[in-house]
RNA sequence: GCGCUCGUAGCUCAGCUGGAUAGAGCACUGGUUUGCGGUACCAGCGGUCACACGUUCGAAUCGUGUCGGGCGCACCA
């Protein structure tokens, strides 16, 4: 629609310019501000400028008016434009909202390390990203969603450490099991003890030596229980790739980098100095152990062989400083490191009883994110953090995320489309009739409402270029709230004008349901009351 | 100390390609259709958009600085 117009502004006066929406709907539909920047090019007031653009456009089908005011340009969209875009969308659901984008995406996210479950943070970026995802998917880009599992490493071998410790302590019940200073700890270390026992036998746990061997068989474990809370918040991942498969190529990338690597103190540095890092960094130690960076290369190596137009990566916001390093590893690789492009996902903060909870991978009081999702299900967890921008701190009170009333939009929003679904199946016209109707003749309200659900493609495109997926949730608040106001000034049923006013309320249902579902949520028909505990 | 980032209503947050009177939800106060689900609707209360300077016809939005919060500054991930 959006598009539409501006298409036809840039024909008529050939250039680019300024749409907004004023809020205002006296305004008109759309409104543009050009006449002010052309004031000064043109040596003439806005106001005159404005009042001969309004006169030049003439009569223009999309339109019902174009109007200077105080050096603004409004438009108002004919009945005919609207209901013909409406009807449209109406027989082409599926299409609704889409784009015909083909660049190929590489979107990276959570790529959290398979050594326990995802806690609430985690579930920030991974909520992000499968929106981005559905949202890109939508708009007909190739992309590709991606989890790089950290299967090598240190982190592997604490892994194995820290079941042992476990069983020791738990299973094999000795009285004095040391402790190191850093060892994973949790519930989840029991199954897995369990799970080795089953698998391995006993002695598994005293045998220092097959400790490797331990780790390897249980971060698969971990990787299920991890894909599986995922995949109950609807979370999907098109690719796995693992850390410890890459290494094979080991001699092939180093000999890429040139001597944009070098020997010193016996370990091997990168000079991403030179890239605008603080200093080079170590790539490999001098133990022959490759750091994190070194997964990473190799890993951003494989990345780009398989050819993408864009990469994008969501990292936690603690990991921001690691950007010049990776980009610079890109560029000595010899590809373009601005087709990466790093989004973070800001920290999580929790209030308990008002209280900064704070938590502790290590310590073991982390908050599950499928914990979460037991208690509020995951419709309301992923609204709650789509809404959000993902680049600011988000703090909330646990017993504020466990509220189940219309204090949490996602409800208010939920019942707006069953409000609908409850008139539709009380409508005394045909559903042909309903089809048949004309979206004309309306009157200012319906209009506005009619406009306000036809704005989805504008939105969803915008959110997905922008990278701020809260705009979507927050449209769809707004449309609710719209319809809500609606259905209290209007009767509906029985109305001379039922046909066609049902069918105002299909549209406004499409885009409510397409709106969910990019944020992974089903539309509701019904509203379930909660039962009081 | 250096870098990144954020600072909008009592609280949680939108708004930020500069544009017409700064928004929502919660909380608080008071209302609502002889009718479609009151899980709704309306109104009131509440703001020096952290502060200062600058750019501009116009700044919450852009720039610089100050103050304050968060994060990073590993051969940890």
């Amino acid at each position: 629609m959006k598009q539409r117009v501006s298409a036809l502004l840039r024909e008529k006066l050939g250039r680019d310019l300024v749409l907004e929406k004023p809020r205002d709907r006296s305004h008109g539909h759309f409104a543009t501000p050009i006449a002010f920047s052309l004031a000064k090019e043109l040596r003439k007031s806005p106001v005159m400028i404005a009042e001969e653009l309004a006169t030049s456009f003439g009569e223009v089908e999309e339109f019902a008016s174009v109007e200077a005011v105080k050096g603004y340009l409004n438009f108002r969209l004919s009945e005919k434009f609207l209901a013909e875009y409406a009807s449209w969308a109406l027989d082409n659901p599926s299409d609704f909202a889409k784009g015909d984008n083909k660049e190929k995406i590489l979107l990276e996210f959570v790529s959290a390390n398979p050594t326990g479950p995802l806690h609430i943070g985690h579930a920030r970026g991974a909520v992000y990203g499968d929106t981005l995802y559905r949202l890109a998917k939508h708009l007909g880009y190739d992309i590709t969603a991606e989890y790089y599992v950290n299967d090598a490493g240190n982190q592997i071998d604490l892994l194995g450490l820290s079941i042992q410790l476990y069983a020791r302590e738990n299973i094999l019940q000795e009285e004095s099991v040391e402790y190191p200073e850093s060892y994973y700890r949790g519930e989840y270390l029991d199954a897995l003890a369990k799970g080795a026992q089953e698998h391995f036998g006993i002695e598994i746990f005293n045998d220092t030596t097959r400790q490797k061997e331990l780790a390897m068989w249980a971060k698969d474990k971990v990787m299920e229980i991890i894909v599986e809370s995922l995949s109950n918040t609807k979370i999907h991942f098109d690719t796995f790739v693992n850390e410890s498969e890459l290494y094979s190529d080991w001699d092939r990338v180093m000999a890429k980098m040139g001597n944009n690597v070098y020997e010193a103190e016996g370990k091997l540095f990168i000079r991403s100095e030179s890239k605008g890092d603080d200093h080079d960094r170590v790539v490999v130690r001098d133990d022959n152990r490759p750091t994190y960076l070194a997964g990473d290369i190799v890993y951003h190596n494989q990345k780009f062989e398989r050819g993408y137009d864009h990469y994008i990566n969501i990292w936690g916001a603690d990991h921001h400083g690691y950007i010049p390093r990776v980009k610079a590893a890109i560029d000595f690789l010899g590809y373009d490191s601005n087709k990466l492009e790093v989004l973070l996902a800001q920290m999580v903060s929790l209030l308990k009883d008002a209280e900064p909870y704070k938590m502790s991978k290590r310590a073991g009081n982390v908050i599950l994110m499928s914990d979460i999702v037991d208690e509020i299900g995951s419709d309301a967890l992923r609204f709650i953090f789509a809404s959000k921008k993902s680049d600011t701190a988000l703090e909330f009170d646990l017993a504020e995320f466990k509220k189940q009333d219309s204090s949490n939009p996602i409800f208010y929003i939920q019942y707006a489309h069953a409000r609908i679904q409850t008139l539709l199946s009380k409508a005394t016209v045909s559903q042909e009739d309903i089809k048949e109707a004309s979206l004309k003749d309306l009157g200012e309200n319906a209009d506005t409402l009619l406009f306000h659900a036809l704005l989805l493609p504008e939105i969803v495109e915008d959110a997905f270029v922008s990278r701020q997926v809260q705009k979507l949730p927050e449209y769809l608040k707004t449309l609710a709230a719209a319809l809500h106001k609606f259905y209290y000034d209007v009767r509906m049923i029985g109305s001379e004008d039922e046909a066609k006013l049902l069918k105002l309320l299909l549209v406004v249902a499409l885009s409510i349901k397409t709106g969910l579902s990019l944020m992974g949520i089903d539309a509701q028909d019904r509203m379930v009351k909660e039962e009081d505990a």
